[in-house]
DNA sequence: ACCTGTCAAGTCTGG
DNA sequence: CCAGACTTGACAGGT
């Protein structure tokens, strides 16, 4: 099984080069040139796509293929200040660069929408919110040239105190997203309402791909084993990927979990600043037969930081071969 | 240069 | 029923 792993939005070892700057709603407000201050915010927009390519050269220069783009690319888009504002018509350029880089090095690219995008809510606003901040991520990937391999990772939402109907409302909700939206979207587990089983069955119903968050999983589950699901798991992702001449008989998109470990003496839902290999590699070695192909996604404080520190540790264990700096086959 | 408080969002809990 | 906690990276304003 070759394992690929990537991380997330930002980078500890390449200084100054946040993709998520911003701007306040009171500080946009304040300006008196609203078509200067759009400006302004499409400059940092700009400038975040510029430190999202330098953070791509740096993946490429790693061997890191997986990498999630923060969702804060453009500062205060969706803010009701700001309606009206089509900023994409000034950033053609900087997004398609990204894309191209993306496309040409065969990068694995994602969004994480933040969670207050949640499908299962009973309110219209919300919901309506939500949609429309899932059309911008597939706007933004749309931007970059991006085919629906580059994909929107979110979770089911709340229960509000009745689980099974907000997953039919999960459910309803998301059939009614268009479909260029729906088939980018792949469903996680969360670490505190809807589990890995649950998660799963609402993949299967509305025929999406599942994320096993490894950790989510660890503290929030019913008794039943991440390993116990994966041969389900592994099935939502088989048409999930669109074929590329490149492919060359690999899974166009391997199945993708997401590992982190719990920060200690916190709260065992938080992030630790480091992954410890242990436990992935024994989820690793229990599903490598049925497995060819795994991407994994670091969610941890030091980001590509631990990502290194992982591959250190993955390096000195019986049975892992080293394929490059950010890949093993087990 | 550094420190502290604030900002965004939605859900859930505590009072 | 409302206020606060939760989470996160970065702004904003102070020293």
């Amino acid at each position: 099984m070759i394992v690929r792993f990537g991380y997330v939005a930002m980078s500890t070892v390449v200084s100054q080069a946040s993709p998520s700057k911003t701007m306040t709603a009171t500080s946009f407000a304040k300006l008196e040139d609203r078509e200067a201050a759009i400006r302004k915010l499409e400059r940092i927009a700009a400038e975040n796509l510029h430190n999202t390519l330098r953070l791509l050269r740096h993946n490429r220069a790693s061997d890191i293929h997986l990498y999630r783009f923060s969702s804060k690319l453009i500062p205060l888009v969706g803010h009701e200040l700001l309606a009206g504002w089509d900023p994409f018509a000034a950033l053609s350029e900087p997004f398609a660069q990204v894309g191209e880089y993306v496309r040409l090095h065969r990068m694995r690219t994602s969004f994480h929408p933040d969670h207050f995008t949640v499908l299962s809510t009973p309110r219209r606003d919300v919901l309506d919110n939500s949609a429309a901040d899932l059309g911008r991520h597939h706007a933004m990937l749309t931007a970059m040239g991006l085919n629906r391999n580059a994909k929107c990772n979110i979770h089911v939402g709340g229960s509000y105190g009745d689980k099974q109907a907000a997953g039919e409302r999960f459910i309803r909700h998301f059939l009614a997203l268009p479909w260029e939206v729906r088939e980018r979207i792949t469903l996680e587990n969360d670490d505190k309402t809807f589990t890995a089983a649950e998660t799963l069955a609402l993949c299967e119903e509305v025929g999406t791909p599942m994320v096993l968050d490894l950790h989510h999983h660890a503290v929030n589950n019913d008794g039943e084993s991440a390993v116990s699901l994966w041969p389900r798991i592994l099935r939502t992702w088989e048409n999930a990927g669109m074929d590329e001449p490149e492919s060359l008989g690999l899974p166009a998109l391997p199945p993708k979990i997401h590992v982190s470990s719990p920060r200690e003496g916190k709260d065992v839902r938080a992030h630790a600043d480091y992954v410890e290999a242990g436990p992935l590699l024994e989820f690793l070695r229990e599903i490598a037969p049925d497995t060819p192909a795994l991407d994994v996604m670091l969610e941890a404080k030091m980001k590509d930081g631990a990502l290194f520190r992982l591959m250190e540790d993955l390096a000195e264990m019986q049975g892992v071969r080293q394929v490059d700096q950010a890949s093993v086959e087990l």
